[in-house]
DNA sequence: TTATTTTAGATACTATAGTCATCTAAAATT
DNA sequence: AATTTTAGATGACTATAGTATCTAAAATAA
């Protein structure tokens, strides 16, 4: 053994809270490009090994420490009592998780894949639902019983159209702004739900 | 010298193809997860730094190969004379792209952030425009003439919809039929559409 | 307490991306 | 024909992802 000499070797739950902490950190230092398998296993004083029998790459460690170290987003469940507010309001947080991941790390993130598991930053969402639908659902519910959607004519297409423009917006502007959203809702999302009364 | 000992040395646009036709070659027999830069340049009988000069990374040498050596994929102008079969027609090409790429090379062209490209693979477009605007202004122009869109209350995030939902779909699904080109544009294309008018 | 099982830790390895310095052939210019 | 310029050829190099294998510590079962 050459390094670590004094300490006892972690294992189970507390080795990867400790594994997650050095990935935290070490973005936070390095920033996402520059965050590395190595990079994090090193200063976990470990080896990339051990991290590849947790996560299967950066991106996902990367989320799993944000969901242990990052801030706490506020996420709680909307009701404005109007649809075009409550998708509004929905679509705030992750103008919040972009400003503190920054660009280059959501862009990261989209183009290793797991755009879809931005909105589980923010909480703790059960079962294999994508955690969009989890939100939205009981908004639309709502909208619904006020009669302004549908939504036995929406099918996942339409229903993932906010994420799905989140997304998009962020790949191609770099940036998401509070206009971004209000133009996305009023512009497309609401056009489209609407839509669905009339089938 | 040490190898290609009886050959001259190629030059400038004869190289190209050279190199162009070896990356083509080298993604029909590999697939697109298994082409790589020295693959390529050792089947074109040089090295990566010969591509490197060129290209920036196999995406976008892929998509120079494709335009060279693909099957060409029929894009003409479109006019049935009314927006919804205009934009059904616009979009069926891509799902022939689809069947000569396969999904692995769509998907990891979208990953390698070339997805907004794609349009570009169906004729030679010029200047700085994305080639889904340069295709969709007639078509718009056409139905604003007839009083079906108002082009002044589009902006770019709605114009470019029909693109966004291409890609998402095949990112999400990893497919890309006919009945997906349908939905996209009644469920959620025609709607947003319609909506410049009441601004 | 001892034997067994599990899993962390260390080392070495392969594959690929991408860069760099240098050499040299071919084209362009004088 | 000689010289200069351009750009292709080459091998070496770094960085990182990801894997395979072996050793040893900790947990558990006996």
């Amino acid at each position: 053994m050459t390094k670590n000499e004094h300490s006892k070797r972690r294992r189970g739950k507390e080795l990867e809270h400790d594994l997650l902490e050095a990935a935290w950190n070490e973005f936070q230092d390095k920033g996402y490009d520059k965050l590395t398998m190595e990079g994090i296993a090193a200063r976990a004083e470990t080896t990339k090994t051990v991290l590849y029998r947790r996560w299967p790459n950066k991106a996902i460690i990367l989320i799993n420490s944000f969901k242990e170290f990052g801030p706490k987003v506020n996420m709680d469940p909307v009701d404005t009592g109007n649809l075009r507010d409550d998708l509004v309001t929905m679509m705030e947080p992750p103008i919040q998780l972009f400003e503190v991941l920054g660009k280059e790390a959501v862009q990261g993130l989209i183009a290793d894949q797991v755009g879809d598991q931005i909105y589980g930053l923010f909480e703790h969402i059960s079962g294999d639902e994508a955690p969009i639908t989890k939100i939205i659902t009981p908004i639309l519910h709502r909208a619904d019983e006020r009669g302004e959607v549908k939504m036995d004519n929406m099918d996942a297409r339409v229903t993932s159209l906010p994420a799905v423009l989140l997304i998009s917006t962020v790949l191609s502007q770099g940036m998401l702004t509070k206009k971004d959203l209000v133009d996305i809702v009023d512009d497309v999302v609401m056009p489209v739900f609407k839509h669905s009364l009339d089938k």
